[in-house]
DNA sequence: CGCATTTGTTGACAATGTAAATTTTACACT
DNA sequence: AGTGTAAAATTTACATTGTCAACAAATGCG
């Protein structure tokens, strides 16, 4: 029988100051720069320490993610002011998350990147993940039952999703050659994302009697 | 005097080879598994042997980077066939843009993913980053001249890209919990992207006949 | 108090990227 | 041909990483 156990607490404090450095570290140091070296010296611990509350650093990184996740969630979340409709709020949420990405690159990074390790065998990690994808299913559902967007809302949620984490993935990434600030690149992305499926009887400007010119193909390869 | 130079053919030659082996490796072993002495057993030579051609792994990445996006312009290109209006030819790029990526995930992984070293001090790569872009930015002054979309087309060629982008990044990172194949994706994206800017002005000034529903705030923080 | 069990530390190991030293190779000139 | 010198390649060495195993310290029940 053990004769001494760490409460709960005291692993959940370890855990939860190690993930803070962590995150700071990769912050300020980048990624790569994340060495349980490092780490414990921040902890002031040794560099074996961290071992006894996390298995192996793809466990720390879980740690580190989730806690992104939560944090991006809340942002996503706090952009809900009252007194917004519908498209208002889907606007707002559009800008808080693109706000977040541009605060927080590293953040973003560890939860968006292509190639990072995926969350199998870390329930947290998967839960926070999705999580912070609700956000925006729910005003996308509100938004289509007001009726100012058409379609399925899943359907609707990816593609906006889609659109705004390209902007900032791109961003982020130095890809962008656009000549102004991002900002201006913001505003026309929603727009055509608000534009693009207000569907036919949304106000009758765009009638199901054109069929549109959009290409229809679907048995090319 | 030197009495023994490698010509510019064996150095290119040589080159070449390392780059091609390096590229199998990203595909077959991921990023991190690309390692020298991997490298140097694929070539058959001794491990420090790349260190002529090459002056450190950055140097060796950023011509693996190079050529990556050599091919992607490659691929974008071929889908330019004859016989298409301005509208199918956007859409015939924006499937072969997702096509590539679906194919060759690491390569597009080397390419956009964020945090990859900046091609700064490589102006080969810079020079092939910019050319991967030009076949969008083409497409679409040529189908802002027909009338297909209307607005800036630097700006729609950004919001295009942003958005293929947004979905193949999303879908290569496993994040997308949408329960079709992506392809079902990739259709309303790219008809939100063509629906969304046909109007008269797409470029912050509003649409005169109706003032358009859509927030257009500016000012808020 | 005694001592088993937990907790934390140290040392060691393999693999990595890189630098310096060393060996091998091949051409130019006598 | 023979040789010397510079280029090319290899070998050796080192610092840093993550991880494992053996070790020391502390702690609370009997």
């Amino acid at each position: 029988m053990p004769r001494t156990v760490l409460s709960p607490d005291e692993i959940d404090d370890f855990r939860e100051r190690l993930v803070e450095a962590a995150t700071g570290l990769v912050a300020r140091r980048g990624y790569e720069g994340v060495t349980r070296r490092r780490l414990a010296s921040e902890l002031c611990c040794s560099p074996m320490t961290p071992y006894r509350y996390f298995s192996d650093k793809a466990e720390i990184f879980a740690a580190v993610r989730t806690a992104a996740y939560q944090r991006f969630t809340a942002a996503q979340e706090a952009s809900t002011v009252d007194g917004l409709d519908a498209l208002e709020g889907l606007d707002a949420l559009g800008r808080a998350y693109v706000a977040f990405a541009l605060a927080h690159p590293d953040a973003y990074r560890l939860m968006f990147e292509l190639g990072q390790p995926s969350p199998d065998g870390f329930p947290e990690l998967r839960a926070a993940e999705l999580g912070s994808w609700t956000p925006l299913r729910q005003a996308m559902e509100r938004a289509v039952e007001a009726g100012v967007v058409t379609g399925d809302p899943e359907l609707l949620a990816h593609v906006f999703w889609a659109g705004v984490h390209g902007l900032v993935s791109l961003q982020l990434a130095g890809k962008l050659v656009f000549s102004r600030p991002i900002e201006e690149l913001v505003e026309p992305m929603l727009r055509t994302l608000f534009l693009g499926n207000r569907g036919p009887a949304a106000d009758g400007t765009a009638p199901e009697g054109e069929p549109s010119e959009i290409p229809n193909r679907e048995r090319a390869t």
